[in-house]
DNA sequence: AACTTAGTATACAGAACTGTATACTTTGTA
DNA sequence: TACAAAGTATACAGTTCTGTATACTAAGTT
């Protein structure tokens, strides 16, 4: 992979992000990147493309990140979902979060039929079933309803955030996964 | 106030929510709403103006509903956090239901000088401290941790079922705002 | 030395978007 | 009947956006 595919992702994503996708013109990203246009429709057909790359890039690598977290901290498959905030609210608190990026991609593009929209969801619909299978490991009977509630902190928690750095939804998103995880696991 | 206006008001707000709003033109408000952009900036001096007044109508059309709701359904103002949940499902699940305003609107507007994207922070404050009052009324100790975390269950669980309808976020949301208003409510 | 690959520089076609200017029509009102 | 208010019809100025065409440069490879 060049260099400049990488540069012009990075750029990319956080530009997406500090203005938003469709107030952002490849104009604009490879002027920021330092290249041309020539260069960027060389490595994507099309904007839609870029988008596209830089949520799978995005997700890619934060979800890496958390299973290395995971596996290297946490031994043993049951506790990983009791820690699952802990690495959560590193992430967030640390100077590299921008914010979420499905979340933002459907709001930019709500339209079902739409190829980002699809990602988008899919994306989401991955880390609910990967939080799934943390509280199937931990022999919660209703891990897909936990799942669901969690991702409901952690997608709320990550737009508050987003919206006002420093806002606590964070802190309060953990003390709340906390009480539910520990519910669930009381069930017989 | 003039009927056109409303109507504006009506189509825009239908058209950001199913569209985007960046990607919605006045052109196709104006068409769909059966005037002309003439007429449209009469009442509106820039397009931003109209976004503005379409966000504070929705945010002003779901808080009135709501207080009716629980002025009307629940008499002792201690019990009425514990009904919330069950009004905000309902107006979930109806067709009316299109998504909550401010939370798309942050997204699409991430700049904190943008005068849209301040008043969405602002109308997520409201609402949350909206939330708090209601927790004091029923004796809560820490009310604004609480309408903190329920927050994010609302805004989280308004993000998925517009995102995909249909797909149980709210009606976990609620579970979990159940467990969390119990739990505080035990405190001393 | 000839050739390929990666990238630059620049111009531009074509579309879409916001906002305005101008002239006309309809309708209620003094 | 004269006038004012509300709205229509249409054209367009000016900008921005995606995507492409063309010609050039630099560097490594065979």
């Amino acid at each position: 992979m060049s260099l400049l595919k990488d540069k012009i992702l990075l750029v990319a994503t956080d530009l997406f992000h500090t203005r938003g996708i469709n107030s952002t013109g490849v104009d604009t990203i490879v002027a920021v990147a330092g290249t041309t246009k020539m260069t960027l429709y060389k490595y994507f057909n099309t904007k839609e493309q870029l988008i596209i790359e830089v949520l799978q890039k995005s997700q890619q690598d934060f979800q890496s990140w958390l299973d290395e977290k995971l596996s290297s901290n946490t031994k043993k498959p049951a506790d990983k979902i009791q820690h699952l905030f802990d690495y959560i609210e590193e992430w967030v608190n640390s100077s590299a979060f921008i914010g979420v990026g499905f979340i933002k991609a459907s709001a930019e593009f709500p339209n079902e039929e739409n190829a980002i929209h699809k990602l988008s969801s899919l994306q989401s619909r991955e880390f609910r079933q990967f939080i799934s299978k943390l509280a199937t490991d931990a022999n919660i009977k209703d891990a897909d309803g936990l799942a669901l509630q969690l991702s409901l902190l952690f997608e709320g928690a990550a737009q508050a955030e987003q919206m006002k750095r420093g806002s606590g939804a964070i802190k309060y998103a953990k003390k709340a996964a906390k009480i539910l995880i520990d519910g669930a696991i009381k069930q017989p």
